[in-house]
RNA sequence: GGCCCGGUGGCAGAGUGGCCAUGCAGCGGACUGCAAAUCCGCGUACGUCGGUUCGAUUCCGGCCCGGGCCUCCA
């Protein structure tokens, strides 16, 4: 059982050998505090969620760094938009941003930095940085010299120069070189800033990862994760910034995930398919999306682009409805300490092939279901719950995932509030909203069920099919087996 | 223009130098009072043109098409 990883810095997948076994460190960029996270956030979240779990799985001590950024230019434009301080909207959206990836069962990181409580750390690495020749100051600037970095571009494999030819390079008077980015620039006193031997500032965007990552885990890590499009400049600018000020090697192995788009669109404000996670688990609030989002999610290797239909959150539900009917029909088999199945963890030590590893769980929830004793039965549905776990899916009860739970929507500022009803899992901004539909009381389906059992004790099959009829009405589908009737709301 | 990914059956999506993906949808059957669920069976899939090979969807090259990045971006 060996890892293997695609690392973007070699082009690709090598075995995955850490510094120190005891001590396995990974970074992955996190958000931006200005707004709620969007599903496309929601990716590398899962995704790094997944590889957390199995590098856990793996070695002893696992240490994951997700930072979140609350300072930053479109912070300080919606704040000013808001007509809100920064400190709320960041503390705001931050506590947003944890409650939607909460829904999705994304373990916590080991440490969550804040870029405002790293500065000094930044600035001491801008020091040394200027000390070495990396960067100069201009204008209450400090610039890193691009030219002074003769690795530059290794990573995401392009040069000095075709950086130039682009032509879409921000040409300041202040640069020596058009290719130069900013580390630190002067703040305006409406503006949040620092004290500074370059006077009153806020760091550039990419010093903060260099400098959070340095504390956290040191001069070199193991992994640094972020979607693929922070490869250029901001992961580049990250190797540049700390390869220059540490003369080590910042991060041994490059992991990205691909892009998510939205019915084959980007997705855009411009473009009115922009939706966030919290409009996403807004879907179909009885039938637990966080959970049909994280298969949707996994149902695709990680490096390939996905694309969000409807039709795909169908078929990640359908997958899910297949795992916990084998799970229900064991519901009465005890449950015993489980192995992960041995083709899950191949699946996933080849560089996270999840769409592999859910092939297995979906051949183990066939097994179940044919499983005829009762020591198969435990055996293979203690499998197949602890390989879901490693996936982070199959945690919630059986019933609870059949019957609807009543949820609470997703905490808003201003507090929480009951959502009840299940919508039709529509996707898109403009059809969002319609999730009015109540639920019928759990008690009034069962009065119902034991009237139509009673039907048919005395054969009275049409009184039967009558009431079926108007359960169905209200998606209840009932089941008839070994003498009970279970049921279970429908898609 | 430069760099980088892809193009697999109705849909989604793995994978492999010669034999099975898997799920959803569909068809037939078993089971069921009827259903549902489950089980069994069923589909001449690998963009295109060449090359290598005994044999290529899989390796190599050209072409066509799609996507991403090129200092806002997960």
């Amino acid at each position: 059982m060996s890892l293997v990883l695609y690392n973007t810095l070699k082009r690709a997948k090598e075995p995955f050998v850490p510094r120190d076994p005891k001590h396995v460190g990974m970074y992955v960029c996190g958000p931006t505090v200005y707004d709620f996270a969007h599903i496309g956030n929601a990716r590398p979240v899962i995704v790094f969620d997944v590889l957390y779990r199995l590098l856990k799985r793996r070695y002893p001590n696992v240490i994951y760094v997700r930072n979140i950024t609350d300072v930053d230019d479109k912070i300080n434009a919606a704040a000013k938009a808001n007509n809100e301080p920064i400190a709320a909207l960041t503390a705001r959206t931050a506590q947003a941003f944890h409650a939607d990836i909460g829904e999705l069962n994304a373990l916590p990181p080991d440490v969550e930095p804040r870029a405002t409580e790293h500065i000094g750390e930044m600035i001491a690495m801008i020091r040394i940085l200027i000390e070495r020749g990396h960067a100069y100051e201009a204008q209450g600037h400090v610039l890193f010299s691009v030219a002074s970095d003769a690795d530059y571009g290794k990573l995401s494999n392009r040069s000095r120069d075709e950086m130039i030819a682009g032509a879409r390079v921000e040409i300041a008077p202040y640069k020596k070189d058009p290719a130069d980015f900013v580390l630190w620039k002067p703040s305006a006193p409406d503006l949040p800033g620092w004290e500074s031997p370059w006077g009153r500032g806020r760091p550039g965007w990419h010093i903060e990862c260099s400098a959070m990552s340095k504390k956290h885990l040191g001069q070199t890590i193991d992994i640094h994760g972020g979607g693929v499009d922070l490869v250029f400049p901001h992961h580049e600018n990250e190797v540049a910034q700390s390869e220059c000020a540490h003369g080590a090697p910042f991060a041994r192995y490059w992991v990205h995930n691909g892009f998510l788009s939205v019915n084959g669109e980007k997705m855009s404000k411009s473009l009115g398919n922009f939706i966030t996670i919290r409009d996403a688990l807004k879907l179909a609030p009885g039938l637990a999306p966080g959970e049909v989002i994280r298969v949707f999610m996994l149902g695709t290797h990680y490096r390939q682009p996905i694309d969000w239909t409807e039709d795909a959150l169908k078929q990640a539900r359908s997958s899910l409805d297949r795992f916990y009917t084998a799970l229900r029909n064991a519901a009465d088999v005890p449950a015993v300490a489980g192995a992960v199945d041995p083709e899950v963890d191949a699946a996933l030590d080849d560089d996270l092939n999840t769409p592999l590893a859910l092939q297995a769980l979906h051949r183990l929830a066939g097994d179940l279901n044919k499983a005829t004793n009762v020591s198969d039965c435990a055996r293979l549905k203690a499998s197949l719950l602890a390989s879901g776990d490693l996936l982070g899916i199959l945690k919630q009860d059986v019933e609870a995932w059949f019957k609807g739970r009543i949820v609470a929507a997703v905490g808003t500022a201003s507090g929480t509030s009951t959502v009840k009803g299940v919508g039709a899992l529509a996707v898109g901004a403009a059809t969002i909203s319609g999730s009015g539909a109540v639920f019928m009381e759990e008690g009034e389906i069962e009065r119902l069920i034991d009237a139509r059992n009673a039907a048919r004790q005395r054969k009275d099959f049409a009184e039967a099919d009558r009431i079926r009829a108007v359960l169905a009405e209200q998606g209840i589908v009932l089941e008839d087996k070994a003498g009970t009737t279970t049921w279970r709301r429908a898609g």
